[in-house]
DNA sequence: TTTTTAGTTCTAAAGTAAGAGAACTATTCT
DNA sequence: AGAATAGTTCTCTTACTTTAGAACTAAAAA
């Protein structure tokens, strides 16, 4: 137990690294991945500075990014003023519905796109064509895995 | 067909940027979309820097890049020394393959968490443990997905 | 009323990444 | 062999992002 504080923080670092690739910052990947490892899995402002030695604006910043796209939330306890943030269960279906947002806006514009292209080069065209079936298979397996896992939470954010 | 230059260079510009939004820097992404809006879909080097009118540094590294990831491809023409690129039917694929990647790696991750963590908070280990169930249901309807649009194309690059 | 708590906001510094420009290279043509 | 073609590779600049540090603020406590 004594350098759990070591092991734990080198968990924190390889998790929120790979939160990266879900569009989070290191600090937001740091802090999301320390709240999800260690306990309790509420952690306060203060916590959250002291244990990455941090700058209280990066952590400002970052937890508000969070709270805006809906990852986080906090809860009070009453006679404290402090906020205790913990990550929500919609975490993972945030990110997909992004990539259901970027799937649709991209089938709208190649659409768009094969609909105005001259008939001089109909492979070209057809090929086009056929990414517009890709992205609404891609889409609808997207869309039903949404519903499957609960949309519900989603919408109250 | 007068002003049809800029009009073009709009809607490139336009597509391109959502482009961006699956990973492909403004450089990659207007040249994505030049090859797909504009006939005929074959492009070379030398109209690609004159079209932007870029640097050639930059063009040949996004070419590189896109050739790499298997986006874009390019044929030879007999007695021609340059190459004619063009946008291969595995694009739209290869983004969701990423995407697969990176949430099987996600999952991968807090099936680890969950297996490590104290039974002190069970609740939070509940929530992970659901996390879990949800990254399944993604990974299984995204594999789907990309079987049922062909593997078969990705896998020759 | 003053002080403390729990942050926020502003400016600036450090670190990254995209693209430019020029020099370089390999192949082909003359 | 010399010149042209079709790029590549290197270094530098500019722009953008992330984090730090310090000053500031609103609410609660003393």
């Amino acid at each position: 137990m004594n350098n759990s504080r070591e092991i734990t923080g080198d968990k924190v670092e390889r998790f929120g690294k790979l939160l990266g690739y879900f569009g989070l910052t290191p600090m937001q990947g740091r802090i999301v991945a320390y709240m999800i490892i260690s306990d309790p899995p509420e952690k306060t402002f203060e916590e959250l500075v002291e244990f990455f030695n941090s700058s209280k604006s990066s952590v400002s910043n970052s937890l508000n990014y969070l709270l805006n796209v809906g990852i986080i939330d906090y809860k009070t306890v009453s006679e404290k003023r402090r906020r205790f943030f913990y990550v929500t269960d919609a975490f993972i279906r945030i990110y997909f519905r992004d990539v259901l947002d970027n799937v649709r806006k991209l089938r709208e514009m190649i659409y768009e796109i094969a609909a105005m292209r001259s008939p001089d080069y109909p492979e070209a065209t057809e090929k086009i064509l056929r990414w517009i079936e890709n992205s609404n298979t891609f889409e609808d397996s997207l869309r039903r895995a949404l519903d499957e896992s609960g949309e519900m939470d989603l919408i109250k954010i």
